[in-house]
RNA sequence: GGCCCGGUGGCAGAAUGGCCAUGCAGAGGAUUGCAAAUCCUUCAACGUCGGUUCGAUUCCGGCCCGGGCCUCCA
């Protein structure tokens, strides 16, 4: 298979090559924990298991170590914790664990390393003092900033040319900086702020050092693929590949870089700022599949914005009980020798195009109903299945996802055991040739959001 | 002010220099005791003005509109 990504430091596609393929390396920024993820903040995490499965299947699982951090230390924490009137450790213990969760609501794999940035404080502080020893990082008023004119390279993602970055931008000026885009690496601590000794006296780290502490000491200096929001881009991306490589013997920390845009409410960004974001809890409370989320987030190419609505949801909503209605009585127990067709991964192999994925599903789905005979039938329906498995939808059973989970608004109305007694009600009334009575039952169901399908084998019911 | 994206049928959303995307919705039909599911047929689009070309939704340029980054942000 080959894989082709948009390389954000090119501005173009290029073929993927591993450093070493028995070690393919991947990071991903993960969530500074203060408050629930929203959906915004999910988008990447499912485009990068998307590519996690990929690679994992082109690879070898265990030749493909993913690490996303968890950034337990900032000031929106601090202040955060300040509000709720909660310890700091209580409020990352708690936010982190409900990410995981709500990470795996949406159906992605736990990644190989999960790093906290506070148990990388040393670390951080060691590459502080390397880039200060070397001339890229200067100590003023207890904090340390990395100079920015000191690396000649610095812009090389983001393309910012490095005088029109300053004129007119809305730099912050501060008394301690030597230039306006130096940014910071180490800062100091108030009693009451959380901080660690330094040898800058006890403070805590910038933002932007602790992605490079963590990757270099997890990846190692030069690791394959990095991705994030784009909105990481500049500053948090440009800083961390300047730190990154003025710390390691000027080698470019990553080979590919990877940005996913936005998730948008109405044409516009979702973001905790503009407040018209909503959580992924809130989504599955109102009794959306993570699964329906997940589909409904892979809907778009990953570098396009992303409408996310009640109409989009329950489009992907449906799109997944026709995917599943497609996969009802698959015998799996027969053995199968199938194997993902190969313009599969050609569609996911040029750029993550799940749209195009997508579509080629619905294809699979109408081939299915299709089939001449069951042995054909079943050789597509394990195909779908293999194939979706690295999108990571369509691997429950078909009447989990029919009669439970897909419908998860909808499952109170009426329990399994009583829509069977209503079944067999009606399949006498309909050997009495009482079509009344029957189509009475139907009805009666459909009001409480049960659909009955009759076939030859029988009677089979599904919540809508 | 600087830099960067994008504008496709009613909606969602891909690809592509010349012919069908696909899904939902709409119309008609097949099937069904009635349904559901499924199948078939069908309608419909490429912001705008120029340029390149035998031919442009696709390449180039201007314009209009929307979004984003430059401050925390996935």
């Amino acid at each position: 298979m080959e894989l082709r990504l948009f390389n954000t430091l090119k501005r173009q596609k290029q073929q993927f090559f591993p450093i070493d393929p028995q070690r393919v390396r991947l990071y991903c920024c993960g969530p500074t924990v203060y408050d629930r993820a929203h959906v915004g903040n999910a988008r990447p995490v499912v485009v990068f298991d998307v590519l996690f499965r990929l690679l994992r299947h082109f690879y070898g699982s265990q030749h493909v170590i993913y690490v996303r951090n968890i950034t337990d230390i900032d000031d929106r924490i601090i202040e955060a914790a300040h509000n709720n009137n909660e310890s700091i450790t209580a409020l990352t213990a708690r936010t982190a664990r409900a990410y995981q969760l709500d990470m795996a609501a949406l159906g992605t794999l736990p990644p190989t390393h999960e790093p906290r940035a506070t148990e990388y404080i040393q670390p951080m502080v060691d590459m502080i003092m390397g880039l200060v020893d070397k001339g890229f990082a200067y100590e003023n008023q207890g904090h340390v900033l990395f100079h920015v004119p000191a690396d000649p390279d610095y812009g090389c993602l983001s393309k910012r040319p490095f005088e029109e970055m300053i004129a007119g931008a809305r730099v912050e000026i501060a008394p301690y900086k030597k230039h306006p885009a130096d940014f910071v690496l180490w800062k100091p601590s108030s009693q009451e702020q959380p901080g660690w000794d330094s040898p800058w006296g006890r403070g805590r780290p910038g933002w932007h050092i602790e992605c490079s502490a963590m990757a270099g000491a997890l990846l190692g200096e030069v690791f394959d693929i990095h991705g994030g929001g784009l909105d990481l881009i500049f500053p948090h991306h440009e800083n961390e590949i300047a730190q990154s490589r003025c710390a390691h013997h000027g080698h470019a920390p990553v080979r590919y870089w990877i940005h996913n845009g936005f998730v948008q409410v109405n044409s516009e960004k979702m973001s905790k700022s503009k407040g018209n974001f909503f959580t992924v809890r809130q989504l599955l409370d109102q009794g959306y599949a993570g699964e329906t989320i997940r589909l409904n987030l892979l809907a778009a190419h990953y570098r396009q914005p992303l409408d996310i609505s009640s109409a989009s949801l329950q489009d992907s909503k449906q799109q997944l009980d026709k995917f599943y209605l497609s996969l009802q009585d698959v015998p799996y127990n027969t053995p199968v020798n199938a194997q993902i067709p190969a313009e599969f991964f050609e569609i996911i192999g040029d750029d993550l195009n799940t749209p195009l994925a997508i579509t080629w599903i619905h294809d699979q789905v109408n081939a299915i109903h299709k089939a001449k005979d069951s042995a054909q039938k079943l050789l597509l329906q394990v195909q779908l299945k293999q194939a979706a498995s690295l999108l990571g939808i369509l691997q429950q059973s078909p009447a989990n996802w029919l009669q439970q989970i897909g419908q998860a608004g909808n499952v109170n109305s009426l329990d399994a055991d009583a829509i069977e007694r209503f079944i067999q009600e009606r399949r006498q009334a309909r050997l009495a040739k009482d079509f009344k009575k029957a189509d009475h039952i139907r009805q009666h169901l459909e009001n409480k959001g049960i659909i009955l399908e009759d076939n030859p084998a029988g009677t089979r019911w599904r919540r809508i």
